[in-house]
This record gives C-alpha cells, structure tokens and sequence, in this order.
DNA sequence: TAAATTAGTTGATATTACGAACTAAGTTGC
DNA sequence: GCAACTTAGTTCGTAATATCAACTAATTTA
C-alpha cells in the first residue's frame, strides 16, 4: 500500500514514518506554533506571488504608504515592528520598481516622506485583491467568530512588545 | 509634554507621529498579525538565549531528538514543516556542539539516527527551562483558557499545510 | 535486475532581522 | 544663542532561516 498523503509537509512528500513521534511540549509552545504558522504562511504567499516582485515584507509597506501618503519611514517601522534600517531596503525595492517616491519633508527635513506613484497606487490595488485570495486559503477554515477570536489574541501578542 | 510610551517597537524609542495612522486592511490579516507576533517572540528569544549556542531553530530540533532518541532528519524536517536541507545546518551546529551525534541505521542505511549527547541532554534539559521563561512572559497576558484556544487556533492554520 | 523513490548532503540564493556607527536636522536647557 | 541631546535616515556587516537544484547512496517497486 502506498503512503496515502499526498500533502507536502516540508517540501518533500510525507516521510513513512513520520508517524508515532514523541514531540514533548511542542505543541504546546506559543513559539512552535507561532512558527509553524508562519512558514506555512510565508510559504504560500511565496509561491502564488512567485513572479511578481512582492515579497512578504514590501506588501505591509505599500500599504501603509497608500494609507498615508506621505508617512515617515520611522512609523512604517514601528508599525511593522521591525527596526529603521530593515525598512531602508523595503523602501528603495519598492522605489526601485517604480510604485514609490521618497520626498524629502519640508516641515521636518529629517524625514522622507513616502508618496506612492500611480504605478504604485495600480499595484497597491492589485496586490490586495492578490492577498485576499491568499488569506482565503488559511482563512476559511475558521468560522467568522474564530477568526475575529484569533485575530484579536495575536494581537494581544504583539502589542505592547 | 514629553511623549509618554517608553515601550519599544522596533527597537527605536517609540516615535512621535506614531499616532491616527491608518493601517487599512493590514489589522485583519492574519498574516500579518502573525508576522508580527512572530518577530516579537523572535526578538526577545535571540535576546534571553543572547550568550548560548541556541538559536530559536535548534531548539525543536533538539527537543525531538531528545523525545525520539534515533530520529531521522526528515522526520525532524517533517515535524518542524521545514525542508530537509534546512535540517542538515542545524544538526551540524549541534553536532559542533557536542549535543547530538549522527549514527547510520543499521536497518536502513539511508537514515542517520539522531542521538543525543549526556552533554545535549543537560543542555536539552535545562533550555526547556529557559525556554518556559522565555514563553510565560507572552503567555501570561492570556488565562488558561484563552491560551489552549489560541494553540488550536494556530495548529488549525499549519496543520494541513 | 532495471527503474523509481527516499535520506542525506552540498552549494547557491533570497529574505528578513539586528546592531553599530555615521550624517544631518531638530529640540532642549541653560 | 549655543552646546548637548535626540531623532530620521542611511550604510555596512552579520546572522538565521528557508528554498531549490543537483548529486550520492541505499532501498523499494515493478
């Protein structure tokens, strides 16, 4: 009889024995399941936005640019969570591939204000519309209570460091 | 007046203008609320185990070597939804640790069974305890309940891939 | 026995994160 | 007003992960 999972865990086919493992506390660990969760997400998103230039990281960014025109890189940041530098390079790919403009703030020089181009608001839109199917997939296996419930403890998780 | 929220986002103090931004969609994703919670968890991980030898990844595996004396490194890969070349980095690190030895099956000489080292298990032993440190600080904003919710919530999501 | 599959490995590549150090521009305090 | 601090952005170096492709050796299968 051959092996009767056809879904790929890693990347290769399910292992035979595979099954009967001790995983200890694993399972029970937020940081197991938090990472889990993730790879599987950031796998997916990989794969379907493969032969575009979005990579997980830039699609936040867009956002929150189109959301706020002219925003600091300093609040992307923060709102991602992720230290100033990191969102350096996110910005000139996306200045690179012509979706935004870094301008210089008049109020406050020190700041680069972040403006999408009309390439950029195009694909912002595309790109959202791409996303939601994306999510879909993860998405419907919860009812719109669970959600709402899981939505708002990962939150909890984040916010406030 | 000076700004009133000393916590850290990023890793900068937290800006100013931090305030009435508009983050469209991005509140509701779950990819991105797990992004989030991911590198929040990440971060102070990296920052708890600063001095060892430990990086987030080696912990499940070693973990499960320790559960499943004899492993094999595709069942590790299984377990943790992660390539199996991605395997082979992190037993070499903790093999170069003196943590686990790789031992050829005798039954099926393809496999290279993972055993732990005395020395893994006293390190093994004594990471899960850092580790339950390192999560009760997460955990502790949620009550029992919430907390087993929240773990089948997310194996929901990563469970069948 | 030949062909296909599986476990492990290596090597190249990409993403993403951090910290330190530096510039330039504002802010504070005296 | 001016020195001292802080902040926004940048650059550079480093590290951890994750993938894919290609290859070896062992095992299964047909």
């Amino acid at each position: 009889m051959p092996p009767k999972t056809p879904r790929a865990r890693g990347r290769q086919k399910a292992g035979s024995t595979t099954v009967g493992l001790d995983l200890d506390c694993l399972p029970t660990l937020i940081g197991f399941n938090i990472r889990r969760a993730q790879i599987a997400l950031w796998r997916d998103f990989n794969r379907q936005f493969a032969d575009g230039d979005v990579r997980p990281g830039v699609f936040s960014a867009l956002l929150l640019a189109n959301a706020n025109p002219g925003i600091a890189q300093i609040d992307i940041a923060n709102q991602l969570g992720i230290d100033k530098a990191s969102v350096v390079s996110l910005i000139d790919r996306m200045e690179h591939a012509g979706w935004v403009e870094r301008r210089r703030s008049t109020e406050d020089r020190r700041r680069q204000g972040i403006f999408l181009t009309p390439e950029g608001v195009k694909t912002c839109r595309s790109l959202k519309k791409e996303m939601i199917e994306h999510e879909r997939k993860f998405v419907s296996r919860y009812s719109e209570q669970e959600l709402r419930l899981l939505v708002s403890l990962l939150r909890r998780l984040h916010d406030a460091s």
